[in-house]
DNA sequence: GAAATATGTATCATAGTGCATATACACGAT
DNA sequence: ATCGTGTATATGCACTATGATACATATTTC
């Protein structure tokens, strides 16, 4: 299988656990209740998580602590660089690095 | 169904077909050679993306020209900025901007 | 009528799910 | 130490739904 980063984070399960981990290490049994499936979904859906590379395990005990990974985030965000000029003439969270940027393209209005 | 925009890029015809598009308007016709299918599969996907707001159409005479919607990609970049703290401490497109940043609140960057 | 595009239909593959069960670990009692 | 029980997680299995695709055909414009 092994999914890529789009196709991993298509399902809405997938996602739910992905944000119930923004705040860092959780155990399966924990995620379970954000997740909305059964144990063994979430034990599904983390395995699928783990081979995209979105996570990694820690055992502890009887218990598996799940935390998120850096690399497929940054993989997305490079993809979407590519179309960053189809929106970005806005400025957003960089104010002034993008006002210096936009010199070299061109301004565009508001949508 | 209408899709939201991870389930949208997930196929992988569908981010050919987006691709293809990022050199502007093209028509149907065209976007077939990129996609590596069907034209009634072409124009199936092109459907989809229409929904999910990927894209909109222009009709020339017997043509319809597709192009791309900055909305869907924004939409993207913000829910990749919940995550963003996870691998910013590195920097990426943005280079001194960045790590100004990230000595926590302060001004606007410049170069 | 020919070209460009959309759509109905059938097919085929795959993914998400729950249930039951296996496995691994913890901990107390004997 | 060993046994037994309970807890935490993973996995085999069966079921179901859905989605991608090609082919043929309808529709629109030339």
């Amino acid at each position: 299988m092994q999914l890529d980063a789009f196709q991993t984070l298509a399902d809405p399960t997938r996602r739910r656990i992905v944000e119930a981990l923004l705040g860092g290490e959780r155990q399966v049994n924990d995620i379970v209740e954000d997740a909305g499936v059964h144990q063994s979904g979430v034990s599904r859906h983390l395995k699928i998580l783990n081979e995209a590379g979105f996570v990694v395990m820690r055992p502890d005990g009887q218990r598996r602590l799940y935390s998120l990974k850096p690399e497929p985030f940054r993989e997305l965000d490079q993809w979407l660089a590519q179309y960053r000029s189809l929106w970005e003439a806005r400025l957003d969270r960089f104010g002034a690095a993008l006002e210096v940027r936009q010199k070299a393209t061109r301004k565009e209005p508001e949508t």
